[in-house]
RNA sequence: GCUGGUGUGGCGGAAUGGCAGACGCACAGGACUUAAAAUCCUGAGUUCGCAAGGACGUGUGGGUUCGACUCCCACCACCAGCACCA
């Protein structure tokens, strides 16, 4: 078989037929399969591509054979960065590098046999579709989940952009690994902290990988505890957070961030020279520095003293780098014997160390540290347990007006201006009479003008171009000026699932409400995991917002996950140009993309990837010529025996057995498992090829059914093969074969004989003797009885079709 | 440090607490062939043994169990994410 000719034939055919058109009358049975659209760059698809396409592609066939009209759609994730850094190398537009790239994609998409559905394809950068990117901010700007402020952000110096914290690595830019700055900037946020207790919360409720979800709680970082204010002498409240409230009795220092702005009202006089000093100095350190663990921890004293609301003892306060100015209050209570972090800067400041405890324990306990002081809890909190300590004593502070439980998170709000030329036009308008206006819905989209000067130089490229950032205000109708900044590209792809469906046939409203909420959740997300603590993040928190809107009913939009492997060079670092000597498309060229689907589905799981190597390939070629060898041999077998003992038995377990398996396997995307079981299909017909009388109907049972069992793993062979036995076009609109439970059923089974545990022998049993029965034909087995000469058996325990275990002494 | 994951032949990798190593690669042998390739068949964890057979085997050490790759405890190694988060 020309595996290349049938290819081409086929595909041509497929998309001649649209074979794979989804049915959007009826849902009953809808299967969403979505795989993460991709960002259009020119290059040939690599191999990375064919294994996150091509096996999920697999997948979707199956659930296809199964009988489910299956929704696979395909898009472009077309604005961002690395389009816009190409046209500022080479001169070429953005949009027009991207919308060539695209064509070059979806041809080459094409060609990998995908049973995409390209009817609802969406492309980001298109004004149809960034028209519901902008409508989402103006929902988010209504309700006050899309606001400004002054605030520290990540500057990328390179890229002359903010970038979202999700998007900064080790303190460096994620798309050209340059040393991010921070500055104070007035930017866009979208309030992604409002449901940050929802975001953990709803993980308990999908199908998700156990790791993901731990990425994702732990992004949010929750951490529940207390605010206590503390109080200089003049009246100046500092209050901190804490989640360990019960060892307030052992407080001897404050610490506060450099950046709080209450710092500079505690510096004293006498110390005024060295606390900007510090200042200056921690200023200038990096972001590693500043946040290593492994940093020594300094400081400086203020001068200030506060006052302890529970003990009303006297407290210094310090500035030093080590607290966070961003998270919580940006002002710590110290405890040298409670914290690490605590004790080294107590020991290098000579602070007092004192650890609480309740004193019957530091009496029942020969406390050994003689470095501590130890400070029992006094009076009313004596003899509780932490847990019980810290919830009385901020009841105590909460009477005091002194304190009160606080819950704090590490997620931060979303920041999502960008300064840069391509993407998404935020739709705000800024009047001076009228202050910040949304652009009415009926104005959008807002569309994207298209320049030349896109050089980015800190401000929106978009401020220069003066036709589009003069406007007329919406309210007023005086002059006003629009937002020159775009939106991140994750904003984008936080909803395109849900407007998939259709996408093409519904400019009116985002979508209807009826029918999303009949498509969607997405039954089965495939994509890296590298998206665990961005895009997935994302796209949960704008689904929530939308459900508080009205729109939709559900709030998870992913109900299963999947994450493939990477799939590495062959020197196990990550694929790059220079260690792929091939690429895709020269295996397709030599060996058919069937045979190079197939290999990635059988060498490595799919699940955890793995280095890439080439050897199976042409083995895989000839295990579909072992196929097309039986297959053509059986269909044209003529005369029928009716013969149907053990061998047509044994070649019937495994036709079922195979069926059966393989739909577990292919579920649950073992696809190398799934594979090995259509190979052990085939070695058992080769070996039943061996009997002379063959039963004819069973050996064209097992072609046929062996054919559909392979035709998502090998669209093109299968096809033609199906032709080539004569059966009906096309083997992709067949059932997925039935498993006959009786014929996985066997008379008989090989049984290990145990005696104390250690296998003795094996023998044939009869599979439909009872215990009794079994145990009776295994005592009178000639080796058996030997072993239990002069022995007495104390336990006799029997598996079915396992194992029969003699105790004996 | 915290969180999650992984650890099985020369290699990729199988195994609802029940015969470890399915399936495949590489390897060896046989058949076909003048020969090779292709194809078909067979063998194979390691080790001792001519063999029958024995011993040892799923990162390490314990435990539970008639029985542990699988469950529990401790540890080691590697990978990933977070990391001075109070």
């Amino acid at each position: 078989m020309d595996f290349i000719e049938i290819e081409k034939k086929w595909n041509e055919k497929w998309e001649k037929d649209n074979l794979y058109k989804f049915n959007n009358k009826n849902l009953e049975k809808k299967y969403y399969l979505l795989e993460m659209f991709s960002y259009p760059s020119g290059a040939s698809l690599h191999l990375g591509h064919w294994w996150n396409f091509g096996l999920s592609d697999s997948f979707g066939r199956f659930k296809r054979l199964q009988g489910y009209n299956v929704f696979q759609p395909m898009g472009f994730d077309a604005f961002g960065l690395p389009a816009e850094n190409y046209a500022l190398r080479t001169g070429i537009h953005p949009e027009d590098s991207t919308r060539h790239n695209i064509q070059i994609m979806e041809k080459q998409l094409k060609e990998l046999g995908a049973t995409f559905n390209w009817e609802y394809e969406l492309v980001t950068c298109n004004p149809d579709y960034y028209k519901w990117t902008q409508w989402l901010f103006v929902q988010l700007f209504k309700k006050g989940l899309a606001y400004q402020k002054e605030a520290p952000v990540n500057f990328c110096p390179t890229c002359n952009t903010i970038i979202a914290n999700e998007q900064v690595v080790n303190g460096h830019c994620e798309r050209c690994d340059s040393e991010i700055v921070h500055k104070n900037m007035r930017q866009w946020f979208f309030k992604i902290t409002a449901y940050a207790d929802e975001l953990l919360s709803g993980l308990d409720k999908i199908d998700w990988p156990e790791k993901t979800k731990a990425l994702q709680r732990n992004w949010i970082g929750k951490s529940v505890g207390a605010e206590v204010d503390f109080y200089t002498e003049n009246g100046l409240k500092l209050t901190v957070f804490t989640s360990r409230a019960d060892t307030l009795f052992g407080v001897s220092f404050l610490v506060i961030a450099p950046e709080n702005p209450l710092t500079e009202k505690l510096i004293t006089k006498e110390n005024e020279t060295a606390v900007k000093e510090y200042i200056s100095q921690a200023a200038k350190k990096d972001e590693i520095e500043r946040t290593s663990s492994t940093s020594p921890k300094t400081g400086v004293f203020t001068g200030s003293y506060v006052i302890n609301p529970l003990t009303n003892e006297k407290v210094p306060v310090f500035v030093a780098d080590y607290v966070i100015s961003t998270y919580a209050t940006g002002i710590v209570m110290g405890v040298g014997a409670h914290d690490e972090r605590d004790f080294d800067f107590a020991k290098k400041y000579g602070l007092e160390i004192k650890r609480v405890i309740n004193s019957k324990d530091a009496k029942e306990r020969d406390l050994p540290f003689t470095e501590y002081g130890i400070l029992c809890n006094s009076g009313e909190f004596d003899g509780l347990e932490s847990l019980e300590a810290k919830t009385k004593i901020v009841e105590k502070l909460e009477k005091m007006g002194k304190g009160r439980f606080k819950t704090n998170y590490r997620l931060r709000d979303w920041s999502v201006a960008r300064q840069r030329y391509w993407g998404c036009p935020i739709p705000i308008i800024y009047c001076p009479k009228c202050g910040t206006v949304p652009v009415p819905e009926k104005d959008l989209p807002v569309k994207l003008p298209h320049i030349c000067d896109y050089k980015p130089e800190g401000e929106g490229p978009l401020g220069k171009c003066e036709e589009f950032m003069n406007t007329t205000c919406p309210v007023c109708g005086g002059k006003a000026r629009r937002e020159a900044d775009t939106m991140d590209t994750f904003v984008d792809s936080s909803f395109y699932m849900l407007r998939y469906p259709e996408s093409l046939h519904n400019d009116k409203e985002i979508f209807s409400r009826d029918y999303v909420n009949k498509m969607l959740p997405v039954d089965c997300y495939v994509g890296g995991v590298e998206h665990a603590t961005g895009h997935l993040l994302y796209s949960r928190f704008i689904s929530k917002f939308l459900r508080d809107l009205g729109v939709l009913d559900f709030d998870e939009p992913f109900q299963r996950l999947i994450h493939q492997g990477m799939i590495l060079g062959s020197d196990g670092r990550k694929m790059s140009k220079r260690n792929g000597s091939k690429t895709a498309d020269d295996y397709v060229k030599e060996f058919g993309s069937d045979a190079l689907r197939l290999h990635m589905m059988f060498s490595l799981k799919y699940i955890e990837g793995g280095p890439w190597s080439d050897d199976g390939i042409k083995h895989m070629k000839a295990f579909m010529e072992r196929v097309e060898r039986i297959c053509l041999k059986w269909s044209k077998l003529e005369e029928n025996s009716n013969n149907y003992s053990q061998v047509e038995k044994d070649l019937d377990y495994s036709l079922n057995k195979s069926i059966k398996d393989i739909a577990e396997n292919m579920e649950e995307f073992s696809f190398n498992v799934a594979v090995a079981r259509l190979m052990e299909l085939v070695n058992a017909m080769y070996k039943y090829d061996l009997v002379e009388n063959k039963n004819v109907e069973l050996c064209k049972k097992v072609v046929k059914d062996l054919i559909i069992l392979m035709s998502p793993a090998t669209p093109h062979f299968a096809e033609e093969l199906w032709e080539q036995i004569g059966e009906q076009y096309s083997v992709h609109n067949q059932k997925y074969p039935a498993c006959d439970e009786s014929k996985i059923v066997l008379d008989e089974i090989e049984i290990a004989i145990q005696i104390n545990s250690k296998i003795v022998t094996r023998l044939n049993i009869a599979t439909d003797l009872s215990n009794e029965e079994i145990l009776e034909v295994v005592k009178k087995d000639a080796k058996v009885a030997e072993c239990l000469i002069d022995k007495t058996i104390v336990k006799e325990i029997v598996v079915p079709k396992r194992i029969v275990n003699l105790i004996v002494k």
